[in-house]
DNA sequence: TGCAGCACCTAG
DNA sequence: TCAGCTAGGTGCTGCA
């Protein structure tokens, strides 16, 4: 207890229930059932009540946890006939039916459906709206809607404050406490106030959140395995409070900055770091991969030690942490990556799930930190751990230094990317509790908002039976004029297309005519239209639909925040904003996408199918008006032609020689064209690209003007080998640098000798393996792939050499090409960089040129210098002139076979035995030996070179290196020159002293 | 050698 | 099993 006091929360200040009110922000929301209530709640019926928890943080940084009483969970039926007036929609009425507990909604509905008879009516079948059971045998998806209903009949949304009114809630005493919260209190469900997140309601309490990283002692060879290898080492960062302690097995010296505390036996390491999260009581746990590995790794060790304290890492008491997912697991994509830990009431933040959402080449901490902290990280291989575990104070202060650094990334990245006001604003703007937009997908926010909206205007949500099958058709692309344009060329976007097609024309489930529609018999040819893909929809001024409701609140949303953005000076604050109008403009882009989810909750394929439809026929209609607009005829200099277009743009060639006219002419073309459509659909100038290479559709580049200035944006490209992840960096790096010459420097021939020495070097071996790794995610097991692919095949492989360290499902696969026979398929000459150099493969760099680099150059070569130059001026002279490289070892048998022949270091003639130069030779072989010493100095110095570089990365110049990052050139290269300097020592041993 | 179809990733 | 959508380019495998 001494140790851990002092991180504890400051204490609750005396608390007046029937004078104070208790103001804190939500966190989250659970239900839960419990066969007793307190004195003054609704005591349970038949058994059990149902209760909603709720988890907040007080301003002052204070934990709190609030149970409210009485909300019974109900869901309605369509009455049966006889009942006259109704709803306006199903113009029908429904019958409430409240059941005491959850587990009673899905039987009361069965029996409702399969149909029965009363006294006074004949026996009706009854079918259900807002049950949300189409999952009967997932329990959780039930308390999930009865945590919405909760929420939208209480005003509740994500996030928000919440104020409990002083003489309606009562505080539970210490041993009535069901958790670890500093204060409980009790409230009827009805009492209470709920703050929108408006004014100074958009405040963020003081979060705790701690972040931890372990490390095990495994063994060679083998992942480490729970029942058998032991966690020597727990880093914990927290903040704020900023604490960083470890917790380690044995001795371990001090770090500056952080609390070590060491002990002799793993129990009472674990022991003491569970007492140590509790006593922190963070609010967000997060780490690295915490729930694929370290939390279930820690859990299992635990159990094995049977160490019995150990898994209540949640807040409520005697609820152990679970390892949850056995069962349904391992099967499809999503649900296959092992067992997840699942914390009670503490929201786990499973960090590289985060950063999946970031498009990245490689989602290791490592290169995360250094895409966005422009960081390295060490990359330390099981083996090495051991050793340093093993060895003395210093060597376990090394891996604790290690360890803390691991846990602390995750801290630092969360703050730079803002993940936590981001998300809060999310869950704020859609109204679901964090936990959701972290566990769940898209749809749940649409659902969210679409259940507010119908409880105001007094709808219910009917239960669709999933079936998927039809298809509905998308965008257009208009078909390229490809190219290589030096003349301005405009863009026009419609801002937010689907959204205002859908506000526009009105488009809603409760807007949607059905075939056959009575309600259609009874209306005016003005009072509803036949959208392009002929559906039906009544206009606004018969009935507003809800999407379009949904949308313009949305959108005035966001139009505020903006608008609050430009004077807020707070730069807090600022960011708080612009979290928010983010949050607001994906919202508004996933409502189209829900209607068209055919698994999801409510797919609408009239609505996604009329909004498609719309923006096809919309993009064809500008296109057309731009082109009959602009041209001589009607006194321009030029006919304007439309080159390009997707989805919600058309680019414009006018004809003119400067950004400023173009600009000027798509600025007037957009207002012409918007005033051409239904309110609020607008075509808007964006930017003019200058000059533009367009090779086909959905790839692009070109210079980014956004305003008349003499200097460009920047340099945009679309779909091209630089923006894409599937290729070698060597090749994303000789297009992005080809096309800076091209575009930027307006220079063919330079770009053009550029990409001739780059291919010079590549088959002389001068390129770096970094520079080579191909990286592809491994999206299914092997067994589910039809055709055979390099980086399924290498990691098959890997698997069989050492299944520790080998890519699982969901990884992506780092791979070089290596030769092989001649005519080998790819997905055999794959190989693991690392094991490249260690065994000094060759790679096929011939491969590299004929199918990384040469497609791509002649793609963004031709259009500037036509096909027949193209291909001969960059794939055809001297410097495709290939090296052959001697190698050492080669593969197995044809090692042995080199060892043999040993030659002459001077003239490479057979020798007929061991030494170093033949006789002919003789004479010169000091001089050659003085060759050789500059050789293995020079390499020498290249190789500590490297070291430093790597020490200054670990943050300590006199310590050795232990990293093995694969994200990291530094590493790669210091691995082979290390290689190069064995062999060149291998070299001068054999002058022996003679030589000198 | 040409082509269908799979796999991956991106545009919007 | 608990899930936004479609269009489309490019490279590779596997087969005729």
């Amino acid at each position: 207890e001494s140790v851990v006091s002092e991180w504890r929360r400051p204490p609750f200040p005396d608390l007046d229930p029937e004078k104070d009110p208790i103001i804190f922000q939500q966190l989250d929301l659970e239900h839960y059932t419990d066969d007793k209530t307190p004195d003054g709640m609704p005591a349970p019926q038949g058994g059990t009540a149902p209760v909603i928890r709720m988890f907040g943080v007080t301003a002052e940084g204070h934990s709190i946890l609030c149970h409210f009483h009485g909300f019974l969970p109900y869901f309605y039926v369509k009455a049966m006939a006889g009942f006259k007036v109704g709803l306006a929609l199903m113009c029908s009425k429904f019958l409430k039916i409240t059941v005491a507990v959850p587990r009673l909604v899905a039987t009361t509905k069965r029996m409702l459906e399969t149909g029965f008879r009363t006294q006074t009516y004949p026996e009706h079948c009854y079918s259900a709206f807002e049950s949300f059971i189409d999952f009967e045998i997932r329990y959780s998806s039930l308390l999930l809607f009865q945590i919405f209903r909760f929420m939208t009949d209480t005003g509740v949304t994500g996030c928000n404050w919440i104020e409990l009114v002083p003489g309606k809630y009562q505080v539970r005493a210490g041993c009535e406490m069901t958790t670890s919260a500093q204060l409980e209190v009790d409230v009827l469900w009805n009492e209470f106030t709920s703050h929108p997140p408006d004014g100074d309601w958009q405040k963020i309490a003081p979060i705790r959140i701690l972040s931890f990283d372990i490390e095990c002692a495994g063994r060679k060879g083998v992942f480490p395995v729970p029942n058998i290898d032991p966690v020597i080492q727990i880093a914990s960062v927290v903040k704020k409070p900023f604490i960083k302690t470890i917790f380690t097995l044995n001795s371990c010296s001090t770090i500056v900055g952080s609390k070590v505390f060491s002990f002799r036996d793993e129990k009472e390491m674990l022991q003491a770091f569970t007492d140590f999260v509790c006593a922190v009581d963070p609010d967000i746990i997060s780490g690295y991969n915490i729930q694929n590995f370290d939390l279930p790794y820690l859990i299992n060790r635990a159990n094995h030690l049977k160490v019995a304290k150990f898994p209540y890492l949640g807040r409520i008491k005697d609820c152990v942490t679970k390892i949850e997912g056995d069962e349904y697991s391992n099967r499809s994509k999503m649900g296959s990556r092992e067992s997840e830990a699942k914390l009670t009431w503490r929201e786990g933040v499973q960090f590289d799930a985060l950063l999946r959402e970031q498009k990245l080449r490689s989602y290791t901490l490592n290169a995360v930190s250094f895409h966005f902290l422009g960081e390295q990280k060490e990359d330390v291989h099981h083996s090495i751990i051991t050793e340093l575990q093993n060895g003395s104070a210093q060597t376990r202060r090394r891996l604790a230094v290690y360890c803390l650094k691991d846990a602390f990334l995750p801290i630092r990245l969360l703050d730079k990317l803002m993940f936590i006001i981001n998300y809060m604003e999310m869950a704020r703007v859609t109204g679901v509790p964090l936990s959701y937009l972290l566990t769940r997908g898209q749809s749940i926010k649409v659902i969210s908002q679409l259940l507010r909206k119908t409880k105001e205007v007094d709808l219910l949500m009917p239960v669709i039976p999933t079936s998927n099958n039809d298809e509905f058709t998308g965008a257009t692309v208009i078909e390229p004029i490809k190219g290589y344009y030096n003349q301005p060329i405009a863009t026009l976007d419609f801002s937010s297309l689907y959204p205002s097609i859908m506000q526009a024309h009105n488009l809603c489930y409760t807007t949607l005519l059905m075939k056959n529609s009575k309600e259609k018999e009874n209306l005016g040819p003005d009072d509803f239209i036949k959208t392009p893909s002929g559906d039906f929809f009544v206009k606004s001024h018969i009935r507003m639909g809800l999407l379009p409701e949904i949308l313009e609140s949305l959108l005035s949303a966001r139009r505020n925040a903006k608008a609050m953005m430009k004077v807020e000076t707070d730069p807090f604050k600022r960011s708080v904003l612009d979290g928010r109008q983010l949050a607001l403009k994906i919202s508004c882009n996933s409502v189209y996408g829900f209607t068209g989810a055919q698994v999801g909750k409510l797919p609408c394929l009239e609505i996604s199918g009329s909004v498609t439809a719309f923006g096809r026929m919309m993009i064809d209609q500008t296109k057309r008006h731009v082109e009959t607009q602009y041209t001589v005829e009607n006194g321009y200099a030029h006919n304007a032609k439309v080159i390009y277009g997707d989805t919600d743009s058309v680019m414009v060639k006018f004809g003119v020689a400067t950004v400023a006219e173009s600009m000027a002419l798509g600025k007037e073309a957009a207002d012409l064209v918007s005033e051409k459509f239904v309110k609020p659909i607008k075509l808007e100038f964006e930017k003019v690209y200058y000059p533009y290479l367009l090779i086909n559709k959905k790839r692009y580049a070109g210079l980014y003007f956004s305003s008349s200035s003499e200097v460009h944006d920047k340099m945009d490209c679309k779909g091209i080998e630089t923006v894409r992840r599937d290729n070698a960096p060597l090749t994303a790096n000789l297009i992005s640098t080809c096309l800076q010459k091209l575009l930027i420097n307006r220079d063919p021939e330079g770009a053009v000798d550029h990409a001739k020495e780059v291919i010079s070097d590549l088959l002389c071996n001068r390129i770096d393996i970094s520079q080579l790794i191909i990286t592809k995610e491994l999206t299914k097991t092997k067994e589910e792939y039809a055709a055979k692919q390099a980086h399924v095949e290498l990691a098959e492989r890997m698997k069989k050499r050492d299944a520790g360290s080998a890519p699982q499902l969901g990884d992506r696969v780092p791979f070089v090409i290596v030769c092989g026979a001649k005519g080998q398929a790819a997905y055999l000459k794959s190989e693991d960089p690392i094991y490249v150099l260690e065994n000094n493969l060759q790679i096929d760099t011939e491969h590299y040129l004929k199918h990384q680099l040469s497609q791509p150059l002649l793609r963004i070569f031709e259009p500037v210098l036509g096909e027949a130059k193209a291909q001969s001026v960059l794939l055809k002279g001297d410097h495709t002139r290939v090296k052959k490289v001697v190698s050492g070892k080669v593969m197995g048998g044809l090692m042995a076979f080199a060892k043999k022949r040993v030659t002459c270091i001077g003239c490479k003639a057979v020798l007929p035995k061991d030494g170093a130069v033949c006789v002919h030779c003789e004479t010169r072989e000091s001089q050659i030996y003085q060759k050789e010493i500059a050789k293995l100095s020079s390499l020498e110095e290249k190789f500590s070179r490297l070291w430093t570089q790597c020490q200054r990365c670990q943050g300590s110049l006199h310590e050795e290196v232990i990293c093995t990052s694969r994200d990291c050139p530094i590493f790669y290269m210091r691995k082979k020159v290390r290689i190069d300097l064995e062999s060149q020592s291998s070299v001068l041993r054999r002058f022996g002293s003679a030589a000198w």
